[in-house]
DNA sequence: CATGGGGTCTCCCGCGGCCGGAGAGTCCAG
DNA sequence: CTGGACTCTCCGGCCGCGGGAGACCCCATG
């Protein structure tokens, strides 16, 4: 059992090699456990650790992969041979869709601090059926802004190939119960059926109605003022909500952007 | 000790509350145990949770700002009444320090990504002591690049203003254990002192040194490559990380970059 | 050869913001 | 009165350690 160093000046106890490699001891003890970075030779008596100074780099490696905020689990795979482009790309990946979701939380935070928490205005409105082309696309709530930009140039694109025009303006379809996989759709008014797009019949119904002024990315803030004055009033929302959108993002400023955000109420029977 | 209700056909049960404010049973049930949303009444009898529909404006701020990564401590302060400015302000520029360590991590991954984890040349090299003028600025591990970049600006200025030129090209000098707090330091060579900075002698001794190409924000991988070195042969690094800045940022592309990362050995005594 | 001081061990708790599940009790419609 | 849906509390888990308690160990002195 007891495996005796062949070279005993070369070992480092703990505290040394934490030092050298600039972990803690509670990292090291922590990677050993994990079998990440496993002492090359631990006392069976006392349970010291020793390690030898080669193994500063792997440990240097591991430090530096942590600071990048690469989780234990996936450095274990890189130590253990795993194709650093498949493990890193995925980490990667997962870095830039988090980042894009803080930097839309950073413009959130800035217009609350401009503006305080919404209290949009809110009113009822009747609307009719309508018959829609519709067409969808499956994404993450990170990914909601550009997916629905995908969804409008492909939807006008099969207007403009079957030579139709769109009846009113776009509207975009977004579930309510936002988790990690969601459905967007855009729809425009269309009578007869546009290739490429599916047809669909919105419902039509009471609907509570709100504006939102400004850029899409701080629609989250009216859609809260929305919910709020149905939850107040112990309205269940319904279905989606619907964001018609009034002006053209190519031709107005963000700040400028007209939307109107409607839920559907649960019928008053 | 029974609170009874007042008019029990408005208030809901926590899982319909639930629903209607977007919120898990768990959630509501967390905020209620903090104190930060606490149902409008709780029957002793069975400990059931009762909810007024116009607590769901509060739960809907919660879940807004929730989302938005306010930590929960921060909205209840906010809910307790506390200067919004203040608190949202606070965590605006905590997301903001955070994101810009992130879109690091991002450059870092994606050299390592190109690279690989690097293995730079070291080479051993004897320096004598040398004279310096000096500035210095206490910052934290985020704001490294700004923090030296201005203190190179300063140092510029005072040889300027002092009418001398500085006689060797710009150090820095960075602390090897990076905590939350540090200091940076930038010198020059200066023979007489420079008004504005703080005279200086840089130690001499035996020196492991690498050459990192490429922009200031990835040095981290060679001083990473660099330390390996040194621990791999059980040499203690002592002293600051030199980093002499052979180029002028100003005029030379990131990528070409090149910097010479210099750390300090013990006395072989 | 004892002593002392600094290293090191294991074990347990805590953080934040919940989720999942177990086992028991409750509510309400048929 | 029964059954199914709802709700309760309590416990454990996540991730990557940090802090601390209490016990043991190692080595350089006297």
């Amino acid at each position: 059992m007891d495996d005796p160093p062949r070279d005993d000046a070369e070992l480092l106890a703990i505290g040394r090699f934490a030092r050298l490699c600039r972990l803690s001891i509670k990292q090291l003890r922590h990677y050993d456990e994990l079998g990440l970075l496993v002492p090359a030779w631990v006392d069976t008596r006392s349970g010291y650790r020793y390690y030898r100074p080669e193994q500063a780099r792997v440990a240097l490696t591991i430090g530096l992969l942590r600071s990048l905020d690469v989780p234990l689990a996936d450095i274990s795979q890189l130590l253990d041979g795993a194709p650093a482009a498949d493990v890193l790309g995925k980490v990667r990946d997962q870095l830039e869709a988090e980042l894009a979701r803080r930097q839309q939380s950073l413009v959130m935070l800035e217009r609350l601090l401009a503006d305080g928490v919404p209290r949009s205005e809110v009113s009822l409105v009747q609307v009719a059926p309508r018959r829609v082309a519709l067409v969808r696309d499956v994404t993450s709530p990170s990914r909601i802004g550009p997916a629905t930009s995908a969804c409008v140039r492909r939807l006008l694109d099969a207007f403009v190939a079957a030579g139709q025009v769109p009846g009113q303006p776009i509207i975009g379809l977004f579930p309510l119960d936002v988790t990690d996989e969601l459905t967007v759709a855009v729809t425009a008014g269309a009578d007869a059926p546009v290739a490429g797009t599916t047809a669909d019949l919105l419902p039509g119904g009471t609907f509570a109605s709100a504006t939102h002024l400004g850029p899409y990315g701080q629609i989250g803030l009216t859609a809260h003022a929305l919910l709020a004055w149905c939850g107040e009033r112990g309205h269940q929302p319904q279905g989606s909500l619907r964001e018609v959108y009034v002006n053209d993002p190519n031709t107005t400023p963000p700040d400028q952007l007209v939307t109107h955000l409607m839920i559907r109420l649960e019928d008053p029977s």
